[in-house]
RNA sequence: GGGCGUAUAGCUCAGCGGUAGAGCACCUCCCUUACAAGGAGGUGGUCGGGGGUUCGAUCCCCUCUGCGCCCACCA
């Protein structure tokens, strides 16, 4: 029944292999000792000779190395390797590689911090350059993109020795020969590659537009990555002016794009505009003459009812000007201040727009309301109020919208067709539990525009592009030169295209690379690719792929899970996964989410060395897919107990009565064999529970017999089991006792492996050759024939103990003390079942005198009556 | 504003047509040779409010309310 590893074949002689239980079992050091024997022993290599139907394969989620990880992070992996060890018993290989996210801004944020430096790609590269010992983070050091680059790829490989060192504690069966990262060589060919097939197929095209822009990473940002929070403004009552000098009041919270606004705006039916549709009015103090038109987006309930529209102040601006087919009046940078220079058509208002010009949003409003006031544009005073602005979910400035020019991959947000072959992909889908299917359809009915994968920064896979220039030295954006996918990885920064000398590089006739790289999530929305082989080892890849099973927490469904469905979709023709399996989040106990502004956050590896991976595990185990789950330390120790308990009941079954034969055939008594039926059919519930992905159900109902094992089984044939000992060895009712004891110990490690991974393994050790983990699950036939007997009786005869129990804790005594005589009175069925333990509850309870069965049909249930034995005084 | 989830003992959660369950906490007792990081026993709930369906509702339907999350919302 168990699957050894070859360096550890059975012992082929008779002698039996002698059982070892260590006098104090102890839950320290069981981390250490097993998580560097399951990798001495590649415990959990995949075996990838097996066939796709015999595989199993997961896709992890790679933790962003820059970050840290908390519970919800520990628990939610956990709950990945629950499925993953449960798959592995049934006798599947299972892919289970690790990811690290080591890409994109937060690695730069953290090098940056950590070094003190920052990156500017006007400078060479510094080959002799170290980071300065104690950085100051007020004066970074500018460096060069190759010198910075060096620093990421330094810091990301020590921090992910950190990570594989906090899972492995943890207990996760990861392979880590198979380990992928998301700006490794192989990340970048895959991540590359794909884009070159997306642009082939007319999937990725590059295009100028108005985009969301972060101003202080300085960077474009994707719909996926926005985030509403409240936002404190006013509104301003500011009057435009018809030629005749009569007042046009807009209310705006944005005065200082008063210089950009390119018209006024209100809806078709409004009476109060009808006779400024198709006139022009004069913007106060800077007297710019623009249209007033009419648009069904205009709200006439919103502020004045009439809007002016500037380019751009938000993405109802963006409507407008692109339907409206309105002008460009770009007033903010990209580092969010006002440009020095005076826009063209303010050139007679320049001295009005002096006044804001390299000014910050926040300054510049000051200016204009200032300037509102002295021509006495601004009616009344400001009105404060709160709103709802767009942020970067890393950033902490609102975003602004500026015209740039930018790589995107369709996602259906501008496309009906593609859109509804995205939402079948997530039906293809099963989700866990099924109501984050919602979240997904919601999220992609919700798209306004394609995924936009370009960012402005450093420290990410390159577009493998290249644009030539013209005789005037300007880029021709029109016809991007390409590599093929041979050349991959590309670095457009260092490599020439094809048919160029690196010497042409930014001269006319020549070429230039394209300077941006992609968001972290065009990387990792490929990790199934990457981590399966696609296209370098397909042999590989037709045996993983589509996997089986990806987990995370509901945030990342609208970035991962869905820019994943993306590139499968396009790539593959399929869903990447058969089974989405979504964590809830662990909230602090006031049920508000971790966070570290908020000082709440829980740090793994402290609870990890408090309470032992096994107890960690446990409490992750019992917070069902989907569900938030608050943090509460008590619980901890009640996964610890549990784990405690099992090395003590081992040790009393294998150590102190010694049942270690696994003979099915000597169980013989009712009461072992009412046992082990009902394990059966506890094993049926685990079983059936881990297929549906519900291993809280599996866990408790394991769990609620293992404790009934203890209190009351264990106890009841202590005094049996003993016997052998003490006299006759050959007597088989001990037999049967202990043989119940060993099968059902042996059992119950299996059902409890995938949650207790060190504690079962421990005591596999004492006792069973190789790995608990490589155990094949159990079903009926482990049990022999009692796994048909009906468990019914063992409730009556624990009714009956119960009842024992109670009159001697009654009567404030030991359980230790003696009973002269004990009535058991009840319904027919349940007494005769009750007395067919009838020597067991004696020895159990003590009892020296008579126990007496009475039937009586009048009663529904079992009730004891007991006379305490004379107290002899010493 | 649209969508989703949730409301059961002090706490965390099961149950989901037949007059309420577990663990923790609390109380009482017990050093019994597997276990005092233990064991035994016990107290504790008109299952958020109001309607309806049903012989019968915590469970189904309607409705209200609270809490949480996702999306939209910068005039």
């Amino acid at each position: 029944m168990t699957d050894l590893l070859p360096e550890q074949a059975p012992d082929t002689t008779d002698a039996p292999r002698p059982v070892v239980v260590p006098d104090k079992p102890g839950l320290e050091g069981l981390e250490a000792t097993w998580s560097q024997r399951w990798k001495a022993e590649s415990t959990y290599a995949f075996d990838r000779t097996q066939p796709r139907e015999n595989v199993y394969s997961i896709d992890t989620p790679p933790p962003t190395v820059s970050g840290s990880l908390h519970v919800g992070h520990v628990f939610s992996y956990t709950h990945t390797d629950l499925i993953a060890r449960y798959q592995r018993m049934k006798g599947k290989s299972v892919f289970y590689p690790m990811g690290w996210d080591d890409n994109g801004l937060p690695t730069e944020r953290r090098v940056q911090n950590y070094y003190g430096v920052r990156c500017d790609p006007s400078l060479p590269y510094d080959p002799e350059f170290t980071p300065p010992e104690k950085p100051d983070p007020k004066r970074q050091i500018s460096i060069s993109r190759p010198n910075f680059i060096e620093l990421c790829e330094q810091l990301v490989e020590e921090d992910e020795k950190v990570f594989e060192s906090l899972w492995r504690k943890l207990g996760l069966s990861v392979d880590w020969s198979m380990t992928y990262t998301t700006i490794g060589p192989d990340a970048q060919r895959v991540s590359q590659r794909a884009f070159l097939r997306n642009f082939a197929r007319g999937e990725a095209y590059l295009q100028e537009a108005p985009t969301l822009w972060d101003v202080t990473f300085q960077t474009a940002v994707a719909q996926a990555e926005l985030e509403a929070r409240d936002y404190a403004g006013a509104y301003h009552r500011v009057a435009f002016h018809r030629p005749d000098g009569t007042a046009v009041p807009i209310e705006t919270t944005r005065p200082e794009l008063i210089p950009s606004v390119v018209a006024l705006i209100a809806h078709p039916d409004d009476e109060r505009y009808q006779s400024l549709f198709g006139t022009t009015v004069a913007s106060p103090v800077f007297g710019v003459e623009i249209p007033v038109v009419a648009h069904a987006a205009a709200e006439m309930d919103k502020g004045a009812g009439i809007a002016m529209c500037c380019t751009f102040g938000d993405l109802t601006d963006v409507t407008w000007w692109r339907e409206l087919d309105l002008p460009v009046r770009t007033v903010i940078g990209r580092d969010g201040r006002f440009t020095r220079e005076t826009p063209a058509w303010l050139a007679q208002a320049g001295e009005a727009y002096e006044r804001l010009a390299g000014k910050t949003v926040f300054s510049a409003r000051e200016e204009m309301v200032a300037m509102l006031r002295e021509s006495g544009d601004l009616e009344g005073e400001p009105q404060p109020t709160q709103r709802m602005a767009n942020f970067y979910e890393k950033g902490d400035k609102p975003l602004e919208i500026v015209s740039t020019r930018q790589w995107y991959i369709r996602n259906g947000g501008r496309d009906a067709a593609l859109r509804s072959e995205m939402i079948a992909r997530g039906a293809e889908v099963q989700w866990l539990p099924s109501h984050m299917h919602h979240r997904y359809d919601n999220w992609v009915s919700g798209l306004n525009g394609d995924w936009l994968v370009s960012r402005q920064r450093f420290f990410g896979i390159p577009f493998p592009v290249w644009y030539p220039l013209d005789d005037e030295g300007e880029p021709d954006y029109a016809h991007p030169l390409m590599p093929t996918e041979a050349e991959l990885p590309i670095d457009p920064s260092t490599q020439a295209p094809r048919g160029y000398e690196e010497a042409q590089r930014g001269k006319p006739g020549g070429f230039v690379g394209d300077p941006d790289v992609m968001d972290t999530w065009a990387t990792s929305s490929l990790t199934p690719q990457i981590a399966g082989g696609w296209e370098t080892d397909p042999d590989l890849f037709e045996r993983v792929f589509p996997m089986d099973l990806c987990t995370h927490a509901h945030d990342i469904i609208r970035t991962w899970l869905f820019s994943r469905v993306v590139r499968a979709h396009f790539e593959n023709h399929a869903a990447p996964w058969s089974h989405a399996m979504i964590s809830g989040f662990i909230v602090d106990p006031d049920r508000k989410k971790m966070s570290k502004s908020k000082g709440n956050v829980v740090v793994p590896t402290e609870i990890l060395d408090k309470y032992g991976a096994d107890a960690v595990r446990w409490r992750a185990a019992i917070a069902r897919p989907g569900l938030d789950s608050p943090f509460d330390e008590s619980q901890m120790k009640i996964g610890r107990r549990l784990a405690m308990k099992v090395l003590n009941a081992s040790k009393f079954v294998l150590g102190g009565v010694q049942a270690t034969s696994l003979d099915s055939f000597e169980v013989s008594e009712p009461i072992d064999c009412a046992l082990l039926g009902r394990l059966a059919s506890v094993v049926t519930k685990a079983t059936e529970a881990f297929d549906a992905y519900d291993y809280t159900t599996a866990l408790e109902v394991t769990e609620k017999f293992f404790w009934e094992f203890c209190d009351d089984y264990l106890e009841l044939v202590k005094e049996r089991a003993y016997a052998a000992q003490h006299s006759d060895a050959a007597d088989p009712a001990s037999a049967s006792a202990r043989a119940t004891l060993a099968i059902a110990l042996e059992v119950q490690l299996r059902l409890l492996a995938p949650f207790l991974p060190y504690v079962t393994e421990e005591v596999w050790s004492w006792w069973r050759e190789g790995s608990i983990h490589h155990a094949s699950w159990p079903t009926q036939l482990d049990l022999g024939s009692a796994a048909a007997a009906d468990p019914a009786m063992l409730e009556a005869v624990a009714t009956t103990l119960g009842g024992i129990r109670g009159a001697k804790s009654e009567a404030k005594v030991s359980m230790r003390a003696e009973l002269s005589r004990v009535e058991v009175r009840g319904p027919e069925a349940l007494v005769r079942a009750a007395e067919l333990a009838a020597p067991d509850l004696r020895a159990t309870g003590k009892i020296t005198g008579d126990l007496v069965f009475t039937v009586d049909d009048s009663a529904t249930e079992i009730s004891v009556s007991a006379d305490l034995a004379e107290v002899t005084p010493d």
